[in-house]
RNA sequence: GGCGUCGUAGCCAAGUGGCUAAGGCAGCGGAUUGCAAAUCCGCCAUCGCGGGUUCGACUCCCGCCGACGCCUCCA
């Protein structure tokens, strides 16, 4: 089968070899852990998911890395991301996301990073993201890379022997990128197009100092920071790109890798200052042979943002807090229903990775009916399947498993592969076995009915069971309105049923009478 | 100014130099139903605009219009 992607590199379609045969290596950018992660991370994490759990549907042995930058970063003057997270929590504390005691000491860094650190895996759990289940053998920290030869501290001191590196006057490190004649060839900028701050971004004072505009840096030394750590240029704190770097050689074990993903406006300076880093140290040609980016998430038509009140964690879209506009009064308000987890997973990674897809209310009620589809077929198979009757064997001769397989090699086509599937979803099964066998296979990809297949030992933390109760009272009435339509008590049997929607569920006529299940995005 | 992506029905979204331009949602008609829901059957686009290449273009080329991203906080 022919895989390929578009290269971020490259700027067009390449077939894809893995650098050994059978085996994949991804490093993909993960979360600065100073408030909860949003929908738009979770878009692009995503997106590097799908890719993983492509591979490992193609036979592929996947090493899947992404990093937890833990460290606070420079902005400007004395301000810091951790100092800003500090006082966000003092809020968030006020206000209950952030429960109480969660965080003892909002001073503190370390503490808003590990509470954020665990806020994220939660959701990423929640959300079917694999990697999030290897924490933290394939999810390392960036506070827990600084020192050592094999640390960013070592991959500095590399820089400066190999002359790519060095010290200006006022004690900072610098990367030197006129050193590094490969600076440009992600984003396609060459050193004479950069133009000194054409963002608006950088101060006059941390430019004076560079040899080129274009320099970044590798250490500050500063004793005031919070999080600081010894090092041959003092005491001090790393550079936000060389994280990376580190721990994509140092995790994976290699100096070159197959793909390492990201979202898109990470291409420059983020990526390409790893290049320029990694290069360096290495003397290899390349890092990482493919660079695949994930675009932009929208929200109902406009960049998300704080300010136009279209901003949403994941666990905002989980709780309902999803703005809708009314129909009657045309105001804006929470649509105020809980969303599954894999009706968001599904909204987020069913439209192309590179295009700008847009978030909205509507999409998730249509990804919300799509995921009962393919339920609600799964359990009609598995009810068909007597028990034990063993497990089919599938593989990607299966004719519609290869057809869905084909339009994911090709640049993960997601809407091709659904255009395969629920087609055939939609026709005859008449072996349930065979057809449940490719729909698991399928579904190791998606991983959206359930979310967590393929994960071993992860249904107890996603689908929490405590709301059996829920349940059971909800089938109560179903049996309730079944003697009342068997009556015909018509009133009767309404107003179970309103009870039964008013409990987020769902009630079908059956022909072994009615049948309750909970609505998946109501 | 530099670099890059994109423009397919009400919405989301595949795809191809020439067979009926996937699939989903919504909508419409019908079957079914106590009424609904679910389900099933049927209907529902000429591909931003203008030129060119070609026997033939939505698909290739040029121009235009429009949307969006990056150019040292950002997934």
């Amino acid at each position: 089968m022919k895989i390929q992607f578009y290269n971020s590199l490259t700027n067009q379609h390449e077939q894809f070899t893995p650098l050994e045969p059978g085996k994949v290596s991804m490093y993909s950018c993960g979360p600065t852990v100073y408030d909860f992660a949003h929908i738009g991370n979770f878009r692009s994490f995503l997106f590097g998911d799908l890719l993983r759990r492509f591979f490992e549907l193609t036979d592929h042995e996947v090493h899947h890395v992404m990093n937890i930058t833990d460290v606070g970063h420079m902005v400007e003057g004395e301000s810091d991301k951790m100092m800003e997270a500090a006082n966000r929590v003092k809020v968030n504390k006020k206000s209950g996301r952030v429960p109480e005691g969660a965080i003892e000491n909002p001073e503190d860094p370390y503490q808003i990073a590990e509470f954020y650190t665990q806020a994220f895996l939660e959701d990423a759990r929640r959300l079917g993201y694999k990697v999030a289940y290897e924490y933290p053998q394939n999810v390392p920290k960036a506070t827990h890379h600084v020192e050592g030869a094999n640390g960013m501290i070592g991959m500095i001191q590399k820089l400066l022997e190999r002359g790519h590196a060095y010290v200006a006057d006022d004690g900072v490190v610098y990367y030197s990128v006129e050193s590094f004649p490969g600076y440009g060839q992600l984003s396609g900028n060459s050193l004479e197009k950069i133009q000194s701050n054409a963002g608006g971004r950088v101060s006059e004072a941390n430019q004076s100092q560079k040899k080129h505009p274009g320099d970044f840096m590798l250490w500050k030394p500063d004793q005031h920071h919070i999080m600081k750590w010894d090092s041959p240029w003092g005491v001090g704190y790393p550079g936000w790109h060389i994280e990376c770097s580190v721990m994509a050689r140092s995790i994976i074990g290699r100096d070159v890798i197959d793909i390492h993903t990201g979202g898109e406006d990470l291409i420059f300076p983020h990526h390409e200052c790893e290049i320029a880093q990694s290069c360096g140290a290495t003397g290899e040609d390349r890092f990482a042979n493919f660079w695949i980016h994930a675009r932009f998430l929208f929200v109902e038509n406009e960049k998300m943002s704080k300010s136009l009140g279209n901003f949403y964690t994941a666990r905002d879209v989980f709780d309902g807090k999803v703005k809708v506009t009314d129909e009657n009064t045309g105001e804006l308000m929470e649509m105020g229903r809980s969303v599954h987890p894999a009706v968001l997973r599904f909204e987020l990674i069913k439209s192309h990775y590179r295009t700008n897809m847009n978030f909205t209310a509507k999409g998730l009620i249509d990804s919300a009916q799509t995921i009962d589809r393919m339920v609600e077929f799964r359990r009609t198979l598995e009810s068909k399947i007597e028990d034990d009757g063993g497990q089919a064997e599938v593989d990607l001769s299966h004719p519609v498993l290869g057809e869905f397989t084909a339009m994911l090699a090709d640049d993960l086509n997601v809407s091709g592969a659904l255009g395969v599937m629920l087609p055939w979803i939609k026709g005859d099964h008449p072996d349930p076995q065979l057809s449940l066998a490719v729909l698991k296979k399928m579904n190791s990809v998606l991983s959206v009915a359930p979310i967590n297949e393929g994960i071993a030992n992860a249904a107890e933390e996603v689908e929490s069971e405590s709301d059996a109760a829920e349940f059971e009272q909800a089938q109560q009435w179903a049996n309730e309105m079944d003697t009342a339509r068997q009556d015909k008590d018509w009133p009767t049997s309404d107003a179970f049923r309103d009870k039964i929607h008013a409990a987020g569920f769902e009630v079908q006529q059956t022909p072994e009478g009615s049948k309750i299940k909970r609505k998946l995005s109501v």
